[in-house]
DNA sequence: CCATCTTTGTGCACGCGTTCACAAAGACAT
DNA sequence: ATGTCTTTGTGAACGCGTGCACAAAGATGG
């Protein structure tokens, strides 16, 4: 999810595999949920499907945490949300800079879902100079000169990157640099980082581009009835690579 | 990536893993990057670089697509682009729509990296009158009421949901009911969708929250040095599943 | 035309993640 | 106290994705 060799084998820590990681902020939500309407206990059952997955995969994600569920009952939904939450690191707070006060950054800026679950935005940055000392949702934007100083007065070790590709790997250094070991990048690109930076990163355009994938996928089928999934519409392996080729052949 | 059973068992369309369809987008991207440099080729090795990969990965994903390399030499830059665009189904226009145009909404509407790959916006939708009739990113809002006729004269097939989670399940039953089979959700919920309906969600809150887990752990092992692995900090099942605990126990 | 050298395409093995299926645990009623 | 019934926790099997390592392909130079 970052760059040439970001990833350590990644989440082998305590024994709780990546994947499962993934799932906990998933299954806090459904949770936190259920606390909010007092409910006390919820089953494995349940919670899936709440969560969207399945009970099985769940229980055993819960088994790398510890036997915190009660045969024949389920699990307390108080406790649960509070192991999930420790385990998570969301007992404490963490600082979050933002680096790029635009459309994307300012978005984020004036999200409230941010400061929910422990995470507290505790600077915006930019280098336009226009932008300096503009509140945007409440927050002075500084500028980028102070970046470092930023970082380092606030403790920050959390960075999210929201300007334009081009400086995205400039100022995925220089907060390295300055202490920020987790960054969170919209950019479309990849981060080269150094071993023990984690980088995970959010692209629309390639999202789209699955989809899309898969809607032409759909659109192909549907033409050919029940046909053989081979050779739908037109395909590479079928008519040959070249055919209705613009593009020019290697060789 | 979507909900209780939306993803059927997935990509396995033509036969091209889903792992390896999420990637293409990546190679397009550095691809893209190397033609505009007038590239005319490029070696599994280079590009996996630039993609930020491994090269026998690479090759093994351009392999499902066929044999459009050449040993000793490399890949045809304009080539590859077009083959991969064909592959993704970006040679053709979708036309997407975004329902809710708040923050991040208008953030999207102005995001210039849509066009560039054959994703047009074709409307903005909203709920709040106050909005319908404004000019964002230079289309003017359409209310929701309408949302099934937008739909249908347009012939849309990809939505974008960014309402607030509270009515993302009956926005996206509308637009499934309407004719879109592909969605993607901003809304921190777990939608619920027919069989046949791609979902993809890009959820900030959870990317954090794994951002966290991971700085969480790096600060533990820091403190305990070279430490066993297990038993770092405050561990679940060292200490028991009491004694610091708040919240009210199962039984 | 032949030798050499580069780079692809892929067979194979390995590890992670998912799912099934069930034994054990414990609540609850009698 | 004992039996029944619900639900957890997990052993085991399976499938997918990854990466190694190498044979084959073909370009290039003599
Ligand atoms: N807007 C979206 O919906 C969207 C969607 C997907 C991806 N993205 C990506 O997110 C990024 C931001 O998008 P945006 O629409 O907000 O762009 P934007 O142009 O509105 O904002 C970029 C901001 O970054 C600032 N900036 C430029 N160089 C900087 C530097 N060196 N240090 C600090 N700040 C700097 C600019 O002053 C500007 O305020 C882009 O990389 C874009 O590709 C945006
Ligand atoms: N802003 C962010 O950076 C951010 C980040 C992550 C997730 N999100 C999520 O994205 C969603 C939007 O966030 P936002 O900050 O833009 O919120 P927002 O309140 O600014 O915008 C929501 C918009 O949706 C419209 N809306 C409400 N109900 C509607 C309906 N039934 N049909 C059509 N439109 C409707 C509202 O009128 C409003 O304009 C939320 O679910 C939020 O949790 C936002």
């Amino acid at each position: 999810m970052a760059t040439g060799r970001t990833h350590r084998p990644a989440t082998r820590s305590r024994g709780i595999p990546e994947a499962t990681v993934a799932r906990l902020p998933l299954y806090l939500r459904a949770l936190t949920a259920l606390s909010e309407r007092s409910v006390p206990t919820v089953s494995s059952e349940e919670l899936a499907a709440a969560a969207g997955v399945n009970s099985a995969k769940l229980r055993k994600d819960f088994s790398y945490l510890g036997s915190y569920g009660t045969r024949g009952v389920g699990y307390d939904v108080e406790y649960l949300v509070y192991q999930i939450s420790r385990e998570l690191g969301l007992t404490q707070d963490w600082p979050v800079v933002i680096v790029g006060i635009g459309n994307l950054g300012a978005a984020l800026a004036n999200y409230g879902g941010f400061a929910s679950r422990g995470f507290r935005v505790a600077a915006l940055i930019d280098a336009d100079p226009a932008m300096t000392g503009r509140q945007v949702a409440g927050i002075a934007v500084q500028h980028s000169d102070d970046l470092e100083k930023i970082i380092s007065d606030n403790g920050v070790s959390i960075g999210v990157i929201t300007t334009p590709p081009g400086v995205a790997q400039q100022v995925c250094d220089r907060l390295v640099a300055a202490g920020v070991t987790s960054i969170l990048n919209f950019a479309p690109t990849v981060l080269s980082v150094p071993d023990g930076v984690d980088v995970r990163k959010v692209d629309l355009s390639i999202e789209l581009q699955i989809l899309a994938f898969h809607e032409q996928r759909k659109a192909g089928e549907e033409h050919e009835g029940t046909a053989p999934p081979v050779a739908a519409h037109q395909d590479s392996s079928e008519q040959g690579p070249d055919g209705d080729v613009p593009a020019v052949m290697p060789a």
